[in-house]
This record gives structure tokens, C-alpha cells and sequence, in this order.
DNA sequence: TATGAATGAGCTTTCATTCAT
DNA sequence: GATGAATGAAAGCTCATTCAT
């Protein structure tokens, strides 16, 4: 309550190091995620963290170093949300199902952290790219094994040649769908996840014709 | 450090004012791409184009407006290359399919103003937001009007809430399929074409069948 | 007259690159012979120098290279002071005498030029160190050198690990005869070297008995 | 980082005073002698020292006390070394002699000490230059009392004008080849004094003639 | 007493931008 | 029209120093 006024902010002093370098963290997500690396200002992270810059370089270094324990941990967030154990699940669709569903919770609640991960530009030579990159990577090769495994059955198995840039072009729609939800945030999560399932798996050949996928069984939320 | 060559650059003065814009637009382009727009100097792009930066003021203004321009002038190339009048064609899906052709010849040929248009980082407050969000915006009414003329025969049409969302995640498709390509560039654009539009129309759950789309006609060249 | 008054000072813009080079180091040399590397500051400098810290960085880079400009710069006055060609002398003993002459009065008319040299931290680690150590060890050689041709004709001629030592503490009692000049400014640069010859060549066993050396001819003037 | 070894690290607590302050000294001369006063940090001396540094302010004051603390406590020993009684002594030339002989001993036992109060950048303004000036001046008063005392069965004595330049002068001499030794550590002190001493007492006039100095007396240890 | 945690203040460096020629 | 030369303003980073426990 007596936090907002500035002047007598009592700035929660001496705490441990594990509270403030979360405190440090939420902060620099947050800024960064607002404004992009480049226009995010230390001192405005300081600031928003409630801490001297010389302890934000103390504890997690600098523009660079801190920008990227951010995108570590919310990445390693989202990488956990959507690759979550949902035990035995039916079909391999039903599986994509549910972690699509799955990633656009995570967008929900997470907001900061998702920007932070997908708006940066990506350009050769920033120091980060290779952090940034890495989840991508993460998510589509998670995608691409559950593609891979929905093919073992059929005539033609496909090979990760194949699933792996279908994996990539559902992650880059994903992604983009995301940001055509947060225009209309009416939708639910699970709507924006069955919206993404039934382009994927009828393809658009289909949905023309009036068909729709369904799950087969309830979500389950992951422990 | 470049003293010495000052007799080999002749810098062609006094060019008419198209002429030295173009010149400008082609430096600008190259560096902003490589370097993404906060990481490249006024100074290398004055360089690239071999000329001074007070003239590079005069011309196309500040940084900002100068980037601007870029993108404008990207942007209209690549509209214009998905939007090209194809002539009559048989089916929505073979429209579709051209566009696609299109746009991957376009990235091919194009790869710096591409990466101009898409490796940008997305965060408000950029001066440059507006116009990089105008041409995806105005890729995916394109795609979106022909989704819509494709269901208008089918039992249920689809509205414009329906079709936009699909338009935008197939955008966005495309885009990180462009980036895979960039990193298995072994395939032609009609074969990473004819990826895209397989997911896209047929969708997984065919796809698992082992049946594949195939255009009904060659693809045409835009004129 | 008007320079004074920093208000109107015109600080005489668009000075061609040469001049301006010429007018940074002599504002740098004053400014690091005054406070030393460290608590040099490059504002200090920049305003000495009547000129913007861009420019200051653009003309000689970093601190660090500035300083060492700075060091290269007042080392080859120094270096060529003392080794100044000055034609045909009697002896060795005289060449030294005239050597040491100039060397006084090198340092009395570059009084800022020899502080810069001689006053700095001598710790490993510092990044001029290479190029402080160099015009010692150019001063060391040229009068070991001195000492060697001196030998030449002695019963036992005098091998560079002999000379050498010599001529490293004759420097670094040069250096601290300056020292005490500076506290005794009442001397001139001939008594100062004739004090310095005299210790050097007569040795205070024959300076006991009352002795003292001469030259044997005038000290010419470098050209 | 150095959390681990915590358990190994007693900090052997509750000290009485002046063991933590000498525990203290010892590792600030050590850690100034290393990179200088300026580069040298707070944080590395507390660290040395196995202190934290709060107690390191608290015993022995801001920076530029400490250091001066060292300097004071490094010259009281070089002072001692080389002022040591050392009784009767034949003549002046042997006093001299052992002084030296005994300098270089210091030196070579007490290197870091010797370069905490040679190497440090001699610029006034600095808060230290007071203290360091002193040892100077102490050494030459001593040394110069001794020139005196040579001349005083002389023809014609000399007067502290002029003892007393020639003894700064052979301060400065003892420094440079302080230096030199370091490059050449194959020499032993009692060589390097002797080396002093010739150049000295002989000069170089004679030093050609392939004269030598030599002691009358053995060197005695000072209690 | 002893210290982990904290900061004010300052430094170097680098842009985008514009005179003055 | 064209440019070398110039700068305001701000960013990142680090240090000596001291609370609050």
C-alpha cells in the first residue's frame, strides 16, 4: 500500500540473495519484454527491481548476461509447460492437442515472458540470438517427434526431414496466432488451441468442406 | 583509414534525385538487414552508399524515417510480388498455390529486403512498428480474402473471424518455414511451396495417409 | 586575451585534422603529466583541448591509446634530443658530456613532455607499460653504447653486461637529479650536467680528493 | 562462487588487534605492489587479507590510509635495513659499501615491499605522495651525511648542496638497477652492490682503465 | 565484533544528428 | 549540392564506501 509513494519506499532491504535475484529477474523480464533489449535501459530495470545498479550488475552481470538468464528461465518455462507429462493420452493428435492447448495457457498467464521470448529481433551478431534460437529449437523438435510418432503407423512413416519443418512452420504459426489473439482477446485458450489443431491436422482442404476436429478426451492438467 | 583511396571513389556527384535515393534505399536496406535496425550506424549506411551523412539526412531523413522508407519500399515489393495478377485460374486452391510459388521466388530473390521485413524485433514503441505490422497485416488480408472465396461454394462460409486467424497463422507459417529454408537451402522454392501448401490444405491427419496436393496447372509468371 | 573568458570563447572550429591532432596531445600531455593516467579524466582533457569528447575519441581513440600517442610522442622528442647527431667529438667522455647537456635541456623546455614520462605507475598490468619501458630501454642502449665505444681502447674492453647496467642506473640517476632540479630550479641544464658527468665519470673517490672533469670543447648546438 | 569452501575457510576470528591489523598490512602491500594503487581494489585486498570489508575500513581507514599505512610500514623497514648500526667501520667507502650491500638484501627479501614503494606513479595530487616522498628523502639525507663525512679529511669539503644531489642521484641509481636485477636475478645482492659501488666511488674515467673497488672488510650482518 | 548486502557518484564510450565551409 | 568536422545526450559499467543484521 505505502509502496507507491517513492519517497518513503522502504525498498525491502537486506534480503537474500535467492528472493532478490527473482525480484531482479521478474523486473528485467518485465522491461525488457515492454521495451526490447536495445531500448531497455539498466537503469530502468534497476529501478523497477527496486535496487541499486550496482547491485543488479552484482548479481546477474551485464546487459547481455542478464538478458539471457531471463530468456533461460522463461524459456525453460514455457519449453516445461508445453512439454509437461500428460501421461497416456490416446492419440498422437489428441497429444499435440493438448500441448497446443497447454502452450496457449501458458501465453495467458505468462505474458511478459512470452514477448520477451518472441519479439526480439533476430539478427546475426546480438549477443543473444543463440539463447533465443535455442528454444525455438526446443519447442519444434518436440513437435517434430510427436509428428514423427503420429506417422509410425501409417503406410508411409515420415522421417525427421520431413516433420521437422512441418514442426518448424507450426511453431512459426503458433507464434503468430498468438499475436492475432492478443488483438482479440475475447477467444479462450482453449479455443485459440483448437482453432491451431484444426488447421494442422484437417488442413484447410477439409475445413472448407465443414468438417472439424475434436479431442477425443478431457484436457488434463499437468501436476 | 580510407584516406588513401580517396582518388578511386569517384562517388559520382551531382545524380538526380531518384537515382541517388535509390542508391540510399539499396544501402540502407543491406545494412538494416544485416545488422537489424538498432545495431546498424547512420555512419555504415552513409558508407555503403557512398555518400555523405548530412546528404543522407536531406535525403531521406532520420534514422527512423530512413528505416521507414525501407520497409515501405520492401514491403510494396513483396505485396506486390504475392499480390500480382495471375490471370484466371481454376480453383481458390491453385490461386493459393501461386501465391505461395510467388513468395518463395520472392525471398529467394529478395533475401535482404526480406530479412528487413522479418528479423525486426516487434516492441512497441519502435518507430517503425506501425509499418512493419502494415504488411503482414496486408499479406494476411490477401490470404484471408482468398480463404474466404474458396468457402463461399462450401456449406458453411466462412466469415472474415474465421478466416483472418487461419490467414495470420499460415503467415507466420511461412515466415519460419522461410527461416528453415534459410538453413536447408538445398530445396527450390516450389518444393518448399509445395510443403507449405500441403499442410495447409491438406493438413496432418491426410498428410499421415500418405496423400499429398498437387496443382491442377503450372504456376504462372508474374509479368 | 579573449581565450580566457570561456563564455565567448570561439574555440576556433574547423581546424583541419592535422592542427587539431597536434592541439589534443598537447592538452593531453598537459593533463596526464599533471594527474597521471589515472586521475586523468578524458573530460578534463576534452575541455583543455577546447574540443567535444566525440572528437577526442574520433581523432585518438580510447584513454589508453591516447595515452600512449601521448608517450610515442614525447619519447621521439626525448629519444631524439639525446641522440641528436652532433658531428665529430673528441672523445667519448665528451660525447656523453654534450648528451647529458641536451638531455637537461630537452627536459627544461618540455618540462610536461618529461612528468608524462617519468611520473607514471610502473606496474605490470597497466596498459602503457610496453611504451613507457621503451624510450628507457632507447636511452639505456644509446649511452651503453656510449660506454662500450668508451672502452674500446681500455686494457680491458667492456662487454654490453657490463655496460649496460651502467647505463640503466645512469638513466635512472638522471631521472632522479631532474627530480631534485625541479626542487633546486635555481641551476641550469650545464650545471645540472656537469654535476651529473662528474659523478658519472670521475666517481666520488676522485670527486673526494677535489678533482673535477671538463669538457674539452664547447657543447654544440643541435641542429 | 567461493561458496562452496566456506567450511575451509575459518577466518580464524577474534584476533587481537594487532595481529589482524599485520595480517591486514601484509596483504594490502602484497595485493598495491601487484597492480599499483590505483588498480588496485578494496574488494581483492579484503579478500587477500580474509576479512571482510567493513573490518578492513574499520581498521585501518579508506584507501588512501591503508595504503598509506603500507607505505609508511614498507619505508620504516627499508629505512631500518639500510640505516642499520653497523659499528665501527673502517671508512666512509666501507660504510657506504655495507649500506648498499645491505639494500640490495632488502630488496631481495623484501621484494613486494620494495615495489610498493618504487613503482608507483609520482603525481601530486595523488593522496600518497607525501608519504612515499619521505622515504626518498630519508635515504638521501642518509646517504648524503655519508658523502659528507668521506670529504671531511678532503682538501675542500663539500657542503650539503652538494652531497645532497649526488645522493639523490645515487638513490636514483639504486633504483634503475633494482630494476635491471629483476630482469637479471642470476646476480647475486652483494654483485649488485658491487656494482653500485664501483660506479660510484670509481667513476667511469677509471672503471676504462680497468680499476676495480673492493671492500676493506667483510660485510657484517645487521642485528 | 564481524559481515552480506547495499549504494552514490563517477567514469569511459558511443550514438544520431547538424554546423560551417 | 555536398561534406569534413563537430557535438549533446545518454548509455553501460565499476569503484570506494557504508548500512543493517
Amino acid at each position: 500500500m505505502e509502496e507507491h509513494r517513492d519517497s518513503e519506499r522502504p525498498r525491502s532491504r537486506r534480503l537474500p540473495r535467492e528472493v532478490r535475484e527473482r525480484q531482479i529477474l521478474d523486473a528485467a523480464v518485465e522491461v525488457f519484454a515492454k521495451h526490447g533489449f536495445h531500448n531497455a535501459s539498466m537503469d530502468e530495470i534497476a529501478e523497477t527491481a527496486s535496487i541499486s545498479k550496482p547491485m543488479l550488475y552484482a548479481y546477474l552481470g551485464a546487459k547481455d548476461e542478464l538478458f539471457i538468464a531471463c530468456v533461460r528461465r522463461e524459456a525453460a518455462k514455457l519449453v516445461e509447460a508445453i512439454g509437461a507429462d500428460i501421461g497416456e493420452v490416446a492419440t498422437p493428435a489428441d497429444q499435440l492437442w493438448h500441448r497446443l492447448h497447454m502452450f496457449f495457457e501458458y501465453v495467458q498467464v505468462n505474458k511478459a515472458g512470452w514477448q520477451l521470448l518472441h519479439r526480439q529481433g533476430d539478427v546475426p551478431g546480438e549477443p543473444y540470438v543463440q539463447e533465443l534460437s535455442e528454444w525455438r529449437e526446443r519447442a519444434t523438435d518436440l513437435i517434430a517427434a510427436l509428428l514423427a510418432e503420429a506417422t509410425t503407423q501409417s503406410p508411409q512413416p515420415m522421417q525427421s526431414e520431413q516433420t521437422e519443418p512441418f514442426a518448424a512452420a507450426l511453431v512459426g504459426a503458433g507464434e503468430a496466432l498468438v499475436e492475432w489473439w492478443f488483438q482479440h482477446p475475447d477467444f479462450t485458450a482453449e479455443g485459440m488451441a483448437m482453432r491451431l489443431m484444426n488447421m494442422l491436422w484437417l488442413g484447410f482442404g477439409e475445413l472448407v468442406e465443414g468438417r472439424s476436429w475434436f479431442p477425443t478426451a478431457e484436457t488434463p492438467t499437468p501436476s
